[in-house]
DNA sequence: ATGACGGTGTGGCACCGA
């Protein structure tokens, strides 16, 4: 089984990148995160053709995420439950896997902008309301991988520059708590099962040639629950996807459970 | 130090992202 996640930014503009991706790519499934699309205005059609079911969750402007797989997912929640939330943010489905279903949870987490922002208190309080609503989510489906756009760079390997952005949003010892809370209840990080490249990161900034440079942070993660922990044969982050013209400036991580 | 790049909106720049 392969599942993944990829914050495409606009899935207006990044379409066909995706459609060349899964046909490149043939993942059981697929969570997206800033499609940036009214629910009318998802690509509902162009998916299907492609042979994969969708599930889709947006807003006007910001966010919106979606859960593509080849099996349709059933169980499907928008947002948080209990978590009231006026944002596009999270998307949960159960696809078939190959022994038995698994609960497949997408989520474009808050930026958080920085620490003494109203926007990092929205970002702390959505965690919280993640982490609740995980424990009964963990209790009702053992085989439960968590993926997307964290917006937190778990340790100081996963940043450039750790020494920069102390102080800022995405490696404060706040976001990391929270992080390792979500680590603590069963979950792990399937990238670092393995050995993998040093400065291995997930997004580079568009400015500034942050990819050329490889300025980057490890963001985008994939959770596994211990269940399927024990079968996760590679984890690996599509780097080649952030070469494209017009590229995302987020790169796809994939995961292979056996 | 600052702003830089890319996307969206009902625009002619402001905002947001990370």
């Amino acid at each position: 089984m392969k599942f993944a996640t990829w914050n495409v930014n606009s899935l207006a503009v990044r379409l066909p990148q995706l459609l060349a991706w899964l046909e490149a790519n043939p993942v059981d499934a697929l969570v997206l995160q800033e499609t940036k699309l009214t629910d009318d205005k998802f690509p509902t059609m162009d998916i299907g053709a492609a042979g994969y079911q969708v599930q889709w969750f947006g807003q006007k402007t910001y966010n919106g995420v979606a859960l593509i797989s080849k099996t349709p997912a059933t169980d499907v929640v928008k947002n948080i439950t209990g978590y009231a939330d006026e944002q596009a943010r999270l998307i949960a489905g159960t696809v078939d896997g190959v022994r038995g279903p698994v609960r497949v949870i997408g989520g474009y987490f808050p930026n958080g902008q920085a620490l003494d922002s109203d926007k990092f208190v929205y970002k702390m309080a959505w965690l919280d309301g993640l982490k609740a609503w995980l424990k009964t989510e963990l209790a009702t489906h053992e085989k439960l991988v968590l993926m997307g756009d964290f917006n937190i760079a778990p340790e100081d390997r996963d940043c450039y520059d750790p020494a920069a952005f102390v102080g800022q949003t995405h490696t404060s010892p706040q976001e990391r708590a929270h992080f390792q809370a979500l680590l603590d209840m069963g979950l792990t990080d399937a990238y670092r099962l393995f050995e993998q490249p040093p400065k291995s990161y997930s997004w580079w900034d568009y400015r500034m040639l942050g990819f050329q440079k490889n300025k980057g942070l490890r963001i985008d993660h994939i959770l596994v629950s211990n269940a399927l922990k024990g079968s996760v044969s590679a984890c690996v982050i599509d780097r080649q996807m952030r070469k494209n013209p017009q590229p995302s400036d987020h790169a796809p991580v994939i995961v292979t459970i056996d």
